[in-house]
DNA sequence: AGCCTGTGCACCGTGAAAGCG
DNA sequence: CCGCTTTCACGGTGCACAGGC
């Protein structure tokens, strides 16, 4: 059977206590005794009981992470940087996709970080509602609870950008679903900066709603490759819709038509001509959240509200998009 | 603060026992007693301590799914599938990409996962020392620990014969490490099955070792997309190294060479022109490896070696070889 | 007596305050 | 004051048993 401290103090011959204080290195016990402990503790591959200790101490260092699925990949790309942030200050990221209150209202985690970006208010609300720290890797300024998210703003503002120096000019906007937090600034700060260019044109009708998707925006897309030239997607995955639909239709991306897709994926990378997009740098963004989520942590509660850090984007220009000369 | 059994019992003027109790559902409480525990249970919205129930009945619902990575997507595929299998049974699964001892050993989790299908024969032996009840999504028959692996063999017998449909002759097999079980066993199959069709030639002059991974294909690719036409790729991800290096080369995949990938990878069905593949169902799959794990943790300790079971492979035809009229 | 409903208490493994020679 | 022990607490479980009909 698995040993614990009583079996750990029975070889010893000393009492319970003293093998806790030996173990957590706290002071009031001679250094050879600890060592002689800690020596039957290796000897007997002793590892405490994290259940035990969680009850008796009322904390825990275990910090769950909830991603709205496995595959989205942007989310996947951070897990595993900000599981390397935590796991240095001593946390233990475990991960899951599902919202299952009994579970995270169990006191078995410290907290929680929310890698969904296609979160919206309700869900959020609702998370929030578990009265854990949490941390949101999306969400508004003005919305309660804390988050550390990539700077839309400046990003789509990029892409804009990158946009105007193609060749082509018949610009189509593929948006993800009204609700999301991320579609709804992308496209608002889209929507600005067109207006701002081109007064007279009606923005709105460039705009074709599709749920973020690849599926749905290979769908429209069809149809879309034979009006329009110069895609802005506001994520990656609706401009890979729009790669297929143009390989279909016999169209080269890069050559035939230009795309732009927001959030820099790892399939965008791949993709064929590689995908111009917006990307944050993961690393950045992992650290941040870690000290967001410290601070969350010491707050008094309902304080989080508010607590809002951007991340700055940067263009992450490959061949989708053919330049004027 | 969170409330506990004792406020429950408190306000319903009974004793913590009969709290527990009613909320476990067992005999020996009155229906209405239980009903008016409940009610005061629900208005507290209470949820029980997990650690303190773990540690009182020494049993955990919670099993721990150890990914090799998070962005490997044939796992990631795999997870949700499993979860919601073990859901129903009334598990927590609860995902982490690192081997974390004093995690593992803790007595938080009732189990282990392994999804890692580069699972090597080291790394196994190390996890199944942690002593937990473990199924390997990885494995051979004659190795330690109970595995559910995809049917390597049946699965390249089928992309050997996807192959030979094609017009393309000059074979070329894109292998992965060598210590890896997956890689051995679709490159076994493969070797046994050529030299079967044509005993005078060497087999092992076409293999390339690409090591899984969709970059070192690519960078062999650049010469071999010239010396040869048909592709079989032991992993989805090789096959879409060979793919980029064959539009850099201006060869269109389909027309002027066939590639058969492995896994199937989402990757790989939104790829252009779509990778034919080999693929298992990941349902079955799921639903196998919840009854290898009911079956494992009742087994006495050391008895888990040798449960082997297969998942049977299909083969998924897209657009990736060139077949002959 | 026997059944039904409910209670008291020891226990799980660990941590930490207070006590003691 | 040092070095160690005693004692209680954490939240929940389940056995043995009590009391009423």
């Amino acid at each position: 059977m698995k040993p614990n401290l009583k079996d750990i103090a029975a070889r010893a011959g000393v009492s319970v206590a003293t093998v806790s204080y030996a173990l957590n290195g706290q002071e009031g016990v001679s250094e050879a005794t600890r060592q002689r402990i800690l020596a039957i503790a290796a000897s007997l591959n002793y590892t405490p009981h994290l259940s035990a200790q969680i009850l008796a101490t009322r904390t825990s260092k275990l910090v769950c992470a909830l991603v709205d699925s496995y595959q989205a990949d942007v989310t996947t790309q951070l897990i595993a940087r900000i599981e390397a942030a935590f796991i240095q200050t001593g946390y233990q990221l475990l991960v899951t996709d599902r919202l299952v209150p009994e579970l995270l209202r169990s006191d078995l985690f410290d907290g929680l970080i929310v890698l969904d970006l296609t979160l919206d208010a309700t869900r959020q609300a609702e998370i929030l509602a578990l009265g854990l720290p949490t941390v949101f890797l999306a969400g508004t300024a003005a919305g309660p609870g804390a988050c550390v998210v990539g700077d839309n703003v400046g990003g789509m503002k990029l892409a804009w950008q990158a946009m105007q120096a193609s060749v082509h000019r018949r610009l189509c906007v593929l948006a993800g679903r009204r609700a999301s937090v991320n579609s709804a600034q992308r496209l608002n700060t889209l929507r600005a900066t067109f207006e701002d260019a081109f007064p007279q044109t009606n923005f709105d009708a460039r705009v074709v709603p599709a749920d973020f998707s690849i599926t749905q925006a290979y769908d429209v897309s069809h149809t879309l490759v034979k009006q329009y030239d110069a895609f802005i997607c506001l994520n990656d995955a609706m401009a890979l819709g729009v790669y297929r639909a143009a390989f279909e239709a016999g169209l080269r991306v890069g050559q035939d038509l230009s795309v732009i897709g927001f959030d820099n994926l790892l399939a965008g990378a791949y993709a064929l001509p590689g995908l111009t997009t917006i990307g944050f740098d993961p690393t950045a963004w992992a650290n941040t959240v870690l000290a967001v989520y410290e601070a969350v942590r010491l707050a008094p509660r309902g304080a989080q509200d508010g607590q809002h850090r951007l991340i700055p984007a940067t263009l992450i220009d490959r061949h989708s998009i053919r330049k004027r000369d």
